[in-house]
DNA sequence: TGACAGATAAGAGCATTCATAAAAGAAAGG
DNA sequence: CCTTTCTTTTATGAATGCTCTTATCTGTCA
């Protein structure tokens, strides 16, 4: 298991849930595993508490099953949550970047034009990682653009079906075209062109599509249920 | 505060979490007033614990704010986050109710069509308590019949901010014209019309919001920051 | 040999205790 | 009399221990 420090600030039960959210997403927590909170405190050296106040939480996104009595185990991916993810993430992104035309203020377009830049460099680099970190973050500043940061914290709990299958798929995701259409999101943006950044964002979230067929190929076993006819 | 009994196969977590939420709604613990997880532990006949971990989830979703060491306080009414919640499910709501004429079963189309007719009675017999619970559960049925159902779960949490104002409004809001809305969008939904039951759904969403200045002229005190201009 | 009942084990949920930090109040000094 | 500092109180957060439920295993009886 993957495991980090505690940060400075950071109470044991969001260093609990972050530790186990970023392993099942790298997939070291694999699907079906189980997994008990007693194990799980003794790997981040913290008590029963905090850790099983995480699971519950990642329970009601439904990414750890607890079966009462039985134990609890890394779900199984399910098809159907990681497209509601995406559904949701499409319906409430297309809006927000339109609104963000309207109410974004200077400092956060600078600061969006710097993570565009971060992230060309990051691709001349090569560091995948550190490029999902500056992904989520331009998305996370549109949030902020439009005044619906909650929003954004809110749906976090879903994303993880998504980007746990976006993980397993790494390497059919081109890293460039992100970075080309956050480039070109971004110039609308700040040329205050709604309906362009509508219908880049649009485009652009269809590039996170993976194809599921071939992700089950790759990954047998971590599905749940038949693929669909 | 206003108490019931635990449910049957609830947990002491799940019941207190119930009763927090459905007491900050009505108003009975007051928008800025504080709680102590001791104090609600002793009301619930629960431990801090169970307690403890529900308002750590309404912390989640600021309707309590949470200052360690120093105490928790139900949460002021800020109406950027009233509006917010607002945003979601205008957003949601419409791309939920256009997938649901093309998906939903028979069998859903039928309890909705009972809930609007029980809805039809609530209001002869006047008891807004169970119509406001029929409202919700309509709404869920969309969602259910769109195969969205982990999203409304997700939203919920955010709702409370809606939900309190809207109690605060009460009698400004027509139920009639909202079940009467309701029975135009199921025979939409039935008649697979997807373009309009959407158009029916935003006007019908428009009829939840609430005259702001009216409300803070009610409950001043209640609100955080100024009104804006 | 199969089925049912009782024992045993394991885990979730809750209660209680302990640690820590911040604020308020009391006491002392200027 | 006001200000500053130290003590006490009270809050959250974490840790540990206990209980109750349930599943599985084993033994006995038909």
């Amino acid at each position: 298991m993957y495991i980090t420090e505690q940060l400075p600030r950071e109470s044991g039960r969001d260093y609990a849930l972050r530790m186990i959210k970023e392993n099942i997403i790298r997939l070291e927590l694999e699907p079906g595993s189980s997994i008990s909170d007693r194990e799980l405190a003794v790997c981040l050296s913290l008590s029963r508490t905090p850790v099983r106040e995480a699971l519950l939480e990642l329970a009601k996104y439904k990414v750890v099953d607890i079966y009462p009595q039985k134990g609890s185990v890394v779900s199984l991916i399910d098809y159907e949550l990681v497209e509601e993810a995406c559904f949701v993430r499409n319906v409430l992104e297309t809006a927000v970047v339109e609104l963000a035309c309207e109410k974004i203020t200077e400092a956060l377009l600078e600061e969006l034009e710097s993570n565009v830049k971060l992230q060309r460099f990051y691709i001349q680099e090569r560091v995948p990682d550190k490029l999902m970190e500056l992904d989520d973050e331009f998305h996370r500043l549109l949030f902020k653009a439009a005044g619906k940061l909650q929003t954004y914290e809110m749906t976090k709990g879903m994303m993880v079906h998504f980007d746990r299958v976006r993980n397993m798929a790494l390497g059919t995701v081109k890293d460039r075209s992100l970075a080309e259409d956050h480039q070109k999101i971004f110039e609308a943006v700040r040329d205050r062109e709604s309906s362009k950044a509508k219908k880049l964002m649009e485009k652009h979230l269809n590039r996170y599509k993976v194809d599921e067929e071939e992700v089950r190929r790759r990954y047998p076993g971590y599905f749940k249920g038949p693929a669909r006819e």
